[in-house]
DNA sequence: GTGCCCTATGTGAGCGCTAACACTACCCGA
DNA sequence: TCGGGTAGTGTTAGCGCTCACATAGGGCAC
């Protein structure tokens, strides 16, 4: 169907050198003239010559494409992730390959990274916040470059992340600070890291303060998950401030209380996680933690391309994110 | 550093065939024997043979990879049409290549186009909400299949699209029905066709009642332009109804006259579209729009696949999803 | 001038696969 | 008995590129 368009040895001929001559100037070799340049330059314009990645990749036995893979990439992290990576990616000249994925488990990543293999991919993140994606990327095979995100900080695997624990020791702390006797946690669902290292550093910031956890609530990341939550907390008069693992939840958490008629900030405070771009118009406007996805995207494509230019086993293996508190007005004093 | 893994010969050793016999097996072929076959399979089993993607693709012409041009995909929409395309693609053996793009402009275009090209992708689809991306369009290479999704509906290029019309004028419809004398309109950014779709559509509601429209509010998809906007509605008595374009904007409306202590839907009713999940938590639960993101998804690579197999110009050139109401807790009938 | 290195370029092989065709059995009807 | 299909398999030739090496022409020291 498609017209094939110009082959390297076309140009070559436009422009009187041989394809190598051609390749060279491609590939940015030193050792052509200037004028030689130009010349295979100017071909290669007028016949709108495109080189082809298929043979190139045959040939290198690797491809200019980053594999991805994710679960499910409409949620906001894991899409500004996505985002920021293929940005990034594009900027070094890599295309991403997205091969995302119904469940985390073993058997699935092994078949998406399967896929992304096939078509040799120079490198694969994996986007594996859950528990049982860790063992799956022990089973892969050791030749390939790849960088986690957001996985298991126990394994032995290049790992970039954020500082969960450090930002949620800071939600805790910003509303301990204002004042608060203790503050409640509605957690994400606990297969994910990012749930776990959020109710640690949350727990980790009662704890030095010297006061004693209350129980946690467990959600599932979702809006309506944090508003079954918020119904019994609304009920608890003790309740003054809540921290929850992220925006969506804190989103149910807020309605929950606006239908209890307990009032944010005044009687409870609320903190969230992510700072979505709508966290400042909830009602009231959400203080919240704000992770940086563009610094994790750039930080593991760093890792991935360290790895694919100079072996694997090079480069750090490990890079943490530090997010940012976002004060807006969900946050006050408790009343006494 | 990778090691190669096993070539066809090697499997065709094992097997003792010949390496035809093998992509014979492989692709499907009829005429091989079912003892043949088996014995293909496990040599291919025993010694992990992936098929080389690019060696396929150098021979073909063309690799089994399908090409997404996209703009923002942390928007709610493009974020879902580009997991519910991969999700497809990935059942019809298809890998996807995101090419996101800064600006939907004549030059970012055709560079992301290219960039697939380069890759010899099988197929493209393009998110192109904007009338800007129109022009790019037209002049891209003609004989690769190309789809765009939300595109302009006046091109003449393969196009899947929501109904935007349809779903602003049952939006605007229910607000009437429910006894509302006209209905507000806070818009997309302008030069976005999904905008011009769903203002069209509030539009033809109002005028098929014999009501002449009220001023357009514009805002951009963000809660910050809803929330700018609600604030001159929340002052505006005469404001019963509002119809947002997307549930972010509604959001920030929906704040706005909070804190103007008008009170939803009892003084004014809100209907939104996307029906983003968090929409059933909002204060109050919003009454929304919603399209079906994996019915475009489903229908454009259809078409891109009918495209693909038999040339270009076969198959239909366009598709119209029809989005559904989903009525929630924002629309009550007005106070007289 | 001879030998040597350095730069600029060309030549040939081959990456792993598919497409086209060649070949061998074997069966069937005339 | 023989031509001609048909199923199953092998052989060969590239696809467009990069890599390793070969080659040619200077410049420079001796």
């Amino acid at each position: 169907m498609a017209v094939h368009g110009p082959a390297m040895t076309d140009v070559a001929r436009l422009a009187g050198v041989s394809h190598q001559t051609v390749s060279r100037v491609l590939n940015g070799h030193p050792n052509v003239r200037e004028q030689t340049r130009l010349r295979v330059r100017a071909a290669i314009a007028e016949l709108g010559y495109r080189p082809n990645g298929a043979a190139r990749a045959l040939v290198t036995g690797r491809s200019q494409v980053i594999g991805v893979v994710a679960q499910n990439t409409t949620l906001y992290g894991p899409a500004s992730l996505l985002a920021a990576l293929e940005q990034t990616a594009a900027e070094e000249g890599f295309a991403v390959s997205v091969g995302s994925v119904r469940n985390l488990d073993h058997r699935s990543i092994s078949a998406a990274v399967e896929r992304h293999l096939a078509h040799r991919v120079a490198g694969i993140v994996v986007i594996a916040p859950v528990e049982s994606a860790g063992e799956a990327l022990e089973r892969l095979p050791q030749d390939v470059p790849l960088v986690t995100v957001d996985g298991d900080p126990q394994r032995p695997v290049p790992l970039v992340t954020v500082d969960q624990v450090a930002g949620a020791r800071a939600a805790t702390q910003h509303l301990l600070d204002a004042g608060h006797r203790t503050v409640w946690h509605v957690s994400g669902p606990s297969d994910w890291f990012d749930s776990a290292g959020r109710i640690e550093g949350w727990r980790a910031a009662l704890l030095a303060a010297g006061i004693d956890p209350p129980p946690l609530m467990h959600g599932d990341w979702s809006a309506a998950s944090g508003y079954r939550c918020g119904q019994m907390l609304a009920r608890m008069p003790e309740v003054t401030a809540i921290f929850t693992a992220n925006d969506h939840l804190a989103l149910g958490v807020l309605r929950a209380l606006h239908e209890f008629g307990r009032r944010v900030p005044t009687e409870i405070s609320v903190v969230g996680f992510d700072d979505v771009p709508e966290a400042a118009y909830f009602i009231p406007p959400l203080t919240t933690v704000r992770p940086d996805f563009d610094a994790v995207a750039r930080a593991s494509l760093h890792m991935l391309l360290t790895q694919i230019e100079s072996g694997i086993g090079g480069g750090a293996l490990r890079q943490t994110i530090a997010p940012t508190l976002v004060a807006r007005d969900s946050v006050a004093p408790p009343r006494h």
